[in-house]
DNA sequence: CAGCAAGATGAGAACCGTTGTCAAATCCGT
DNA sequence: ACGGATTTGACAACGGTTCTCATCTTGCTG
């Protein structure tokens, strides 16, 4: 929220949504990106663009990362570790719901959780609400 | 997936919530915990500490934190440029309303979120259900 | 098309939170 | 007090992320 960035102030006015400037580079990311639903590390996915034959350096895999998560144009999310990961922004927000003892992972969604933490957090006066949820169990084949 | 846990409990039920030894430095580590209510980092406790007088390796800090969130005694989460945050954790199940900028935290619970949990998760085959949910925002004098 | 300045890139170093190492200190039951 | 097991702490090592900066590219102008 805090307005700290001066670099924005081309004279033409406004600056669209669309990314700043679409490099080789740049497009390769959001390319990948486009391949997979999950969540995926910074280095993962720069794996994923030297294994596709495109050669894109590391500090630029982050660099272009972050500057998608800012836009919005990519969700961002940081592991049990603290490894941040990434995924092409979905048009529905959801959840996961992981089998604690197979991994196996189903995408949950519903508006009802979405109400109660936007209004417990009107409730209590805090505004501009995240939030994070993970649900874990033993899916129906492990029991 | 991971099976990373060699320290197989027996399936007996519940851990102790005893600490495993009393030593001064985890005491003196629980007890600064129990002198603020929002969450800090390990380095900051360390810190806290270290300025009260008592002087306690960094290490331990952290291994005591550990230890401490694996028994439950302290909650967890992960701010948002991936560092660990503590604070001391009252026994009831509850979620953190957390401001984004000044850390103030506030605790929340509701059935409404336990009830969806347990609903999708049952409706997905799953059982054995537990959660995190974390809801972040800028509390009102932060505004 | 040549020239140019702002912007982007990449190899590697720097950073920083966290974890590992291991000798020395401490604890505890006997 | 004794001896074995546990804990501690200074410091090294690690891994993810960011910084640095010399070298391209890009987009544009004339
Ligand atoms: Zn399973
Ligand atoms: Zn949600
Ligand atoms: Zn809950
Ligand atoms: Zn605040």
């Amino acid at each position: 929220m805090t307005n700290t960035d001066p670099t924005t102030e081309s004279s033409t006015g406004r600056a669209p949504a669309a990314m700043a400037r679409p490099t080789k580079q740049r497009l390769a990311v959001a390319n990948v990106l486009s391949t997979f639903n999950d969540f995926r590390s910074a280095q993962e996915i720069h794996s994923l663009l030297d294994a596709s034959g495109e050669k894109v350096g590391l500090a630029t895999v982050y660099r272009t990362l972050q500057m998608l998560a800012d836009s919005g144009e990519v969700d961002v999310l940081r592991t049990e570790d603290g490894e941040a990961a990434y995924r092409h922004c979905s048009d529905s927000h959801h959840h996961h719901l992981v089998c604690r003892s197979c991994g196996a992972t189903v995408e949950v969604e519903g508006p009802t959780v979405e109400r109660w933490t936007k209004a417990i957090a009107a409730e209590h006066g805090y505004a501009d609400i995240s939030h994070t949820l993970e649900i874990f169990g033993t899916c129906a084949s492990c029991s």
